[in-house]
DNA sequence: TTTGCATGTGAACATCTTGTGATCGGGGGC
DNA sequence: GCCCCCGATCACAAGATGTTCACATGCAAA
């Protein structure tokens, strides 16, 4: 595979970091169940974390549920939503909003928008339009918040720092190359098996060639940097037949802070729709 | 328009916004006699900067522009305005596109905002609406590069001074040009590793092309001038395969003061992709 | 137990990245 | 209008990293 280049691979390879748009968290404030429902659909396809809200939700509470973008509809809240709007957009100025609701007039079009809306859409609108704007009105965000909700992961012994592409172990680097971090980290960020096409594909940024043995190669050099750093611990597990995955564990089980374990339905590794998003909250 | 120079550059790519804000740069490409006067108009009032383009302008053309937004109509370029704004959004990541054109259907309007448009508007609209649009779209860009405070930095021997546009060692001027400059205030600026398409972007304003060196070039400028006035410290350090970070760090470690040696940053997130959303906020 | 794969391992080899010096051309200042 | 400074590119070298092989080892099914 001659295709391959450094720069390439490096810029999908980041790219398939920031770009999955799977990766929103939304909440809706509306109560038209059809609406909702088309919408939750389109949703899941595309991986998203939502929520939807019947009820007006405290800034607050908004604040705390660190959201990518907020929908709503005005007609809700009635004359209190001028203000509640104001308030959303003036505490979380990183947050896409998005005003979806009935028809309206000019004048309150520009008022939403001059009061922090992102964007302004008019039901009945088609659910396909509208994520295509709350992903419009993420994307540039997501640009420069990325980094900042990268965070730093503590597994057993090791501490992954994304903004430093670099994993250490009491303050010592672990000197992993740019690669072998970036499979760390997508290893360290599920907790189920990955197969190798998927890690490949994730991390490569393109599929996997038949009988290419590049991410067995890269597991090891993983878990030999990670026993020097770490001996006494097992980070890296081989499912046979599957893939690997990644889980702190102590060698000598008696210790303390012993490991993390891991229900582990082998079985279930249904690539696509990755974990779920907790269902109890849809809808 | 005036040409770029330096400071003004400057201003457009890292935002240091010296405009007041609200003061917008735009062009308009459009070819309706009566919407161009009327937005003119408005435009006038707010004291914008704008231009209108009877016809297409080249990528490049539109790059040395500097804009911070740019309004199209997507009819006046037929069936290659799709591939001309992907060029334009794929090019100038950091600039608003909004399409504000006739009839479209739900398909279009998906495809346009897929591309990288920020906003799609249906004419006829009201003039007033179009530029809260606009705004919108704007104050997103902006809102990220605001808070890039405009204070005098000491790090290590170094004084960085954003008014001076200079940076000394011991009130000895380091004689850095101003793209060196942007380059070393970008770097200080963040405390992790930074991804040569990410220095290009944000200090030349649009994305960098493939295989280009110049960031290379320049962080061998500023090394050597670094070196030059404070010798013994090294202050941006290689990230192999990913790209560069800064930090003063004293070569010999026995000295004192000797670095910020990647500290724990203290406003260590929140970590893990856990706790979704919190249920205990509804209501 | 034996056989057929799948995975672990080490090293050679090919490629990509980065550092560096030099050159070219344009634009702005004089 | 002329000259100099600055920024864009190129070419080359030295390292660092990624890929590929061949072989060793281990698991699983027959």
């Amino acid at each position: 595979m001659s295709t391959t280049n450094g720069a390439e691979a490096s810029s999908a390879a980041s790219g398939t970091v920031q770009h999955p748009p799977g990766r929103l968290r939304l909440a809706v404030l509306d109560r038209d169940p059809g609406f909702m429902q088309v919408l939750a659909k389109r949703l899941d396809a595309l991986g998203s974390e939502y929520r939807s809200l019947p009820a007006p939700i405290s800034v607050d509470g908004l604040v705390t549920m660190r959201l990518n973008a907020f929908v709503i509809d005005l007609a809700i809240l009635g004359p209190t939503g001028w203000g509640y709007l104001e308030q959303v957009c003036a505490r979380l100025p990183g947050l896409a909003v998005i005003v979806c609701t009935g028809p309206s007039s000019v004048a309150q079009r520009v008022r939403g928008l001059r009061l922090g809306a992102d964007a302004w859409i008019t039901k009945p609108c088609h659910p396909e339009e509208l994520i295509c704007v709350i992903e419009a009105a993420v994307r540039r965000h997501r640009r420069v918040e990325m980094p900042a909700i990268e965070s730093i992961q503590n597994v057993g012994e090791v501490t992954i720092r994304p903004d430093l592409y670099q994993a250490y172990v009491n303050d010592i680097s672990l000197e992993l190359t740019a690669r072998e971090f970036e499979i760390l980290k997508l290893l360290s960020e599920n907790d189920r098996v990955l197969r190798r096409e998927e890690i490949y594909e994730r991390v490569w940024g393109y599929a996997m060639a038949h009988g290419d043995r590049s991410v067995d190669v890269f597991v090891r050099k993983l878990r030999q940097k990670l026993r020097a750093g770490s001996p006494g611990w097992s980070y890296i597990h081989t499912h046979f037949g599957v893939g690997y995955r990644f889980s702190a564990e102590c060698d000598d089980a008696n210790l303390p802070g012993a490991a993390e374990p891991v229900p582990m339905p082998a079985d279930q590794l249904a690539d696509g729709p990755l974990d779920p998003f907790d269902p109890a909250l849809a809808g």
